[in-house]
DNA sequence: AAATTGTTTATAAACAGCCCG
DNA sequence: TTCGGGCTGTTTATAAACAAT
C-alpha cells in the first residue's frame, strides 16, 4: 500500500531537515577547523604552567632578560587567551611565579630603576615556545573528557600529558644501557587511571644523539594544517650548551621524591666561567657549541663582578600609605632557599648511615662537599646513574647531577622547570593516544641527547591541544 | 495631672524591660569575657602561619621531629580552632607548606616505612608556642575593624602586627651603634596607613641582652586573666644556640627585596660540627651553652654521615593507580632550590660591578665564595651591618649573615621564617596601640640578644587576638 | 579500593616599596 | 613638594590535581 501523499512529503521534508543539519554541520565543522585553531590560540588556555611561559617569554630573548611589563605583553602576544580571556589575575600569577620560583632572578640596572628578569643559567633548558609549540592536526571529538573534578573560573591545573618526547642528554662517555624500552619506562608515565582503560603504554627511547652541535632542544615539524604558529620572533634562542662544571660536587641527591635539594660547592676559586650566560664546560671537550648568542647585542651588559658590593646598607624606608589595588607587595626575602651552607647535621638519631634518610636531611652546605674529589668528573660512567622509573625522573633529574664521581653519593638535584616539561603537551588524560614531542636539554655538556618518545598504542601521532576538545567546543551548535 | 495609671504601668513595664536588657547585656558579657577568652582559643584562628604553627608543632619535641599526623595533632590540640571550626582543607594546607618551605625537610625511617618532619637546623629558630603565645588580657570592643577586603572563607591572610618584641642578636664583639629609638625604626613598621590616623608610633629598643644562655626566646609573662593557656607540654625545647660557622661568607646579600639568595660555601671540609641540632660556633666562645637538649632521648639518633650513599639509583617504579580524593601527592622535586653552586655569572650587560644588581643576581654557588676570607669573620665589626629600616629587617635577617667581613659585600641571606613571625601578633591593623611580644633568636653566637619593642602611643599593653572583636562577637545576641 | 602522605600549580589576596603624575 | 595611585615584588592562604605509598 503506497504511502499517502502527505507521508511522502513528511519525509521529504524531514530529510531535507537532516540534509540541511548534515550541510551546517559539516560547515560548521570546517569552518570551525580554522576557528578553533585560531580559536585554540586566541581563547583557550595554553597547556603551559605560568612558569614554562615565563620561559618561553625570557628565553625568547637573545639575552635572557625581560622585564615584568615585556613578559606580560610576550604572554599576551603570543597567548592571546590571557589578553582576552583570562582574569586581570594571571598578571598577579605571573609575579607570584618570578617570585616563588627561584630558577628565576631578577637583576637591576645600574640606576636601579629597571629590573629585568632572567633565569639562573644553570636551571635554564632554554625552553622557547617553538620547542614545545606542536601545530594541531586535527580534531579529537572525544567526548569522554569527563572532568574528574568541577571546572573552575580559569582552568584549575594544567593537564597532565600523556606521553613525552624527550631528548635529553647521556654522558657521552659511556654507553647507554637502560633498559630498552617498556622495561624501564612502561609504569612511568602518569596517567596510571588510564592505563587500565587504554591498555599498556608503550614506551620507546629514541636513538642517542651524540652531536653537540645539535639543538638541545628539538622541535618536531609535526603537520600544520592552517595553524597560524605564533612563534615568529622566537629569537635565534640557539639552545646554549649547559655544560656541568669541571668538578662535579660529590654528594649527589639521590631521586627520592624529596623537596630540599644540598647545594654543592664546586669551584674553590669564583672564576667567572662565563662571561654571559655560558655554562661551565664539564671538562668533556664536545658541546662546546652555541655558546655565541649569549653575548648579546645589548651594549649594557655588565660584566657582573663576583662581589659586587651592591648596596649593602639598603635602608628601607618604610612604607608611605597604602591603598590596596589589585595586585602588588615587595620586600620580604625568600625564606625557602638554601642560604645556609653549612654543613649542619640533622636531629636524626634512628640510622647510622643515611642510606634511608631522604637526601635532603642533610641540608649541609656545599662547602662542605668541597674537598672531595672534583677530579673523578671525567671518570664518570654511566653505569654511576641512578636509573629513572619514570620520564618524570629523567625530566627532573638535574643536569649538573646526572653524572656522579664513582662512588660517591648520588644528590638528585633536580630541575626547577621539570614539572611544566610534563605538563607542555596540554594533552588530558583522556584515553589518546599520543606521541608527543617535549624538548629538555640537560644543559650538561658532557651529556649526549636522546629522544625518550613515549606514545600509546591507541591514535598514534596524535595531535595534543586538540584532544580535549569537546563536540559542543568544535560545533558550538552542539551545544 | 498625674498620669494615668495604665502609663505608669507602661512606664513600668518599659524600664523593667530596660533592667532586664541591660543585666542580660552584662550577664551576656561577663559571660562573654569568659566564653570568649575560651572562644578565642577554641574559635578564633590562631594568629600564625601555618609555616610557624608547624615550627611550633616540631620545635615542641625534644627530638624536633614530628610525622603529619603528629603535627595534624598538635596543632588541633593547641589550637581548637583547627579541630572544631577550620575546614578539612587546612590539614592540605600543612602539607603545602611542608613541601613547599624547604625549611621543612623529610627524613625517613629506615625500614621507609615513616617519615619525620623536621627543621634544618640553620633554619630553625626553635619557636614555640610558648615563647610566642600572648595570653589576652581583656577585650577590646574595637568595632572599626572595617575589613578593607571582602571576608573570605577562612581567614584569608593573617594580619599584620602593629608592634614587635623582638629579642634578637647583635655581635657581642662590637658595641650596638643603632640609633636609640625612634630615628631608626619609626618609619619601620607595616601600619603606614593608621600612622596618620594614630599619630606616631614609637619605637624602642630593649636593653642589650648579652648573656649567652638567656633563652633566645623571650615569653612575656602577660597577666594571663582565666584564659587556660594552652602550652602546656610545650617541651622544654631549649632554644639552641645557632651558631655562624667560624668562617663567614665574603658575598653577603643586601637587603634589597629579592627572594633568590646566594648560597656560600664557608668551610671547605664537611666537619660534622654539630651532631644533632647544634649549630656551628661562630668563633665566639659565648652563647655555647643549650646545646645539651639536641641530644634526645631518642634511641634511634643516627650518627648522619656526610655523604651517606642514600639511596642512588633509587628507581621509582611509576604509578600504580589513581584515585582522587580530596588531598594529595608526592614525587616530584623540589624547583626553588638552588642546586647548582656553580658561579655562573648572570647574562646582565649593564653594569659592570654589580652594586646595582639585586644580590641574587649571581645565582653563583656557594663553592666561589670559598677563597674568599673566611678568617674575617672575627674581626666582623657592627659597622659593616646593614642598617635595619624596619623590624621587618630585622627579622628576615639571616643569623648567620648578621656579622659580615668588612668591605666585602653583603649578601642578605634572609630567614624563612621571618614573615608569620610579624604575624604572630595576630592583632589587626586598626587603630589598636598594642605592645606585640614576638621573638626571633638570631641562632647566631656571634650575636647577643636585644628586645626590640615596638609600641604604639595609644592604648598601651594592649593584648593582642582579642583586639578585632566585634561587639557582634562579644555580645552574640547584639547581631 | 580507599585513605594518607607528599608535590606542585593556580588563584586570590594582603601588603611593602617604589615611581610617577 | 607632597600625595595618591599604579606597578612591581614578596608572601601566605586556599583549592585542587595528582603521585606514591
Amino acid at each position: 500500500m503506497p504511502a499517502p501523499y502527505d507521508t511522502l512529503c513528511a519525509c521529504v521534508v524531514f530529510l531535507f531537515f537532516c540534509c540541511c543539519c548534515c550541510v551546517f554541520f559539516v560547515q560548521a565543522h570546517s569552518a570551525q577547523i580554522h576557528a578553533s585553531a585560531v580559536q585554540q590560540h586566541m581563547s583557550k588556555r595554553p597547556p603551559y604552567s605560568y612558569m614554562a611561559m615565563i620561559q618561553f617569554a625570557i628565553n625568547s630573548r637573545p639575552n635572557r632578560r625581560m622585564t615584568l611589563r615585556e613578559i606580560y605583553m610576550w604572554i599576551e602576544e603570543h597567548f592571546p587567551y590571557f589578553r582576552e580571556v583570562a582574569k586581570p589575575g594571571w598578571k598577579n600569577s605571573i609575579r607570584h611565579n618570578l617570585s616563588l620560583h627561584d630558577m628565576f632572578i631578577r637583576e637591576t640596572s645600574p640606576d636601579g630603576k629597571v629590573s629585568f628578569w632572567t633565569i639562573r643559567p644553570e636551571a635554564n633548558r632554554c625552553l622557547t615556545l617553538d620547542q614545545v609549540y606542536k601545530p594541531q592536526r586535527r580534531m579529537l571529538p572525544d567526548a569522554r573528557k569527563t572532568p574528574t573534578c568541577s571546572e573552575r573560573k580559569m582552568k584549575p591545573l594544567l593537564p597532565r600529558t600523556d606521553s613525552y618526547l624527550v631528548p635529553f642528554q647521556l654522558p657521552v662517555t659511556s654507553s647507554v644501557c637502560l633498559p630498552s624500552s617498556s622495561a624501564l619506562f612502561t609504569p612511568s608515565c602518569s596517567q596510571q587511571k588510564h592505563n587500565t582503560s587504554r591498555g599498556v603504554k608503550r614506551v620507546r627511547i629514541a636513538p642517542k644523539v651524540t652531536q653537540s652541535n645539535t639543538p638541545a632542544v628539538v622541535l618536531y615539524p609535526q603537520k600544520s594544517n592552517d595553524h597560524k604558529v605564533e612563534v615568529k620572533e622566537e629569537s635565534l634562542c640557539v639552545p646554549i650548551k649547559c655544560e656541568t662544571p669541571k668538578a662535579l660536587p660529590k654528594r649527589q641527591a639521590s631521586s627520592s621524591r624529596r623537596k630540599q635539594q644540598l647545594v654543592h660547592s664546586l669551584h674553590e676559586e669564583p672564576v667567572l666561567l662565563c662571561p654571559d650566560n655560558t655554562y661551565f664546560d664539564s671538562g668533556i671537550a664536545s658541546h662546546m657549541s652555541s655558546f655565541h648568542d649569549l653575548q648579546d647585542t645589548e651594549p649594557d651588559g655588565h660584566q657582573h663582578k663576583q662581589h659586587s658590593p651592591n648596596q649593602d646598607f639598603s635602608f628601607k624606608t618604610p612604607i608611605k600609605s597604602s591603598s590596596h589595588l589589585t595586585s602588588s607587595t615587595p620586600s620580604k626575602p625568600p625564606s625557602h632557599v638554601l642560604r645556609e651552607p653549612w654543613k649542619v647535621t640533622p636531629v636524626s638519631k634512628g640510622s647510622q648511615n643515611v642510606l634511608d634518610f631522604s637526601p635532603i636531611r642533610t641540608p649541609g652546605g656545599p662547602a662542605i662537599t668541597l674537598q672531595y674529589d672534583y677530579t673523578t668528573f671525567s671518570s664518570t660512567s654511566f653505569n654511576d646513574w641512578p636509573l629513572f622509573s619514570s620520564p618524570r625522573e629523567l625530566l627532573t633529574f638535574a643536569p649538573s647531577r646526572v653524572a656522579r664521581p664513582v662512588g660517591s653519593p648520588i644528590e638528585c638535584v633536580r630541575s626547577s622547570c621539570s614539572r611544566e616539561l610534563l605538563q607542555a603537551g596540554g594533552a588530558t588524560p583522556t584515553n589518546r593516544s599520543i606521541t608527543e614531542g617535549l624538548v629538555l636539554d640537560t644543559m650538561n655538556d658532557s651529556l649526549s641527547k636522546i629522544l625518550l618518545d613515549i606514545s600509546f598504542p591507541g591514535l598514534d601521532d596524535e595531535d595534543l591541544g586538540m584532544a580535549n576538545i569537546s563536540w559542543s567546543e568544535l560545533v558550538p551548535q552542539f551545544q
